[in-house]
DNA sequence: CGGAATCCTAGAAGATACTG
DNA sequence: CAGTATCTTCTAGGATTCCG
């Protein structure tokens, strides 16, 4: 959780799950999100060896991001994740916490 | 990723999913955390309605807690999760990132 | 275009002491 | 036993500005 347990990661990981994203892409993707943070989190995955940077020094500059072999080992978990928390927010936080049941 | 980034909540999650802990039995299992944070950790979950506190007035007192119907649908997320956190540590952690290879 | 540098604030986390 | 109550530290997150 220390690893994921960011702001926005998981759904940065979930744009990467659908391939190589530039920075502008996963910024209009990611609504809210500020640059600075945006970098940050890329930069700490980045550490933690979930995601690969790949810079093309051409003008404009261009930078790719993609997860690495370890990244996409988190790809079921990631869509997991998202799909309860959709469900979750869709069925549970309108109601009551002790209202409608489970998926699965 | 709100309601699940505490410090501690997978750990208390993964204890839960187990079956129901007494606050002490909780304590121990979790070296390290502290009370106030076990007690703040255990009141959001209940707040996300994901644990059920249950109080018996007794002497001394005894406080029960269990996973609620929707905190037991992220069981399979839990154990995923742990699991994928153990491989990491022992696998990646202690080498290089572009090191070893996932399992599944 | 994709950042870096700076500043700021809320709140997460922890240490410690006390209590019905 | 299972908590409160305080106080302190730390840092994640965000706003803003500047840059090769």
């Amino acid at each position: 959780m220390e690893m994921l347990g960011g702001r926005w990661k998981l759904a940065i990981l979930k744009q990467l799950v659908a391939g190589t994203r530039r920075f502008g892409e996963l910024r209009r993707a990611l609504p809210g999100i500020t640059q600075r943070m945006l970098t940050r989190q890329l930069r700490e995955l980045e550490a933690d060896g979930l995601v690969a940077r790949t810079v093309y020094r051409e003008v404009p500059p261009r930078v790719e991001y993609a997860l690495t072999e370890v990244g996409h080992s988190l790809d079921s978990i990631t869509e997991e994740l998202d799909k309860w928390g959709r469900w979750y927010r869709e069925t549970i936080r309108p109601e009551d916490p002790s209202g409608p049941r489970p998926p699965a």
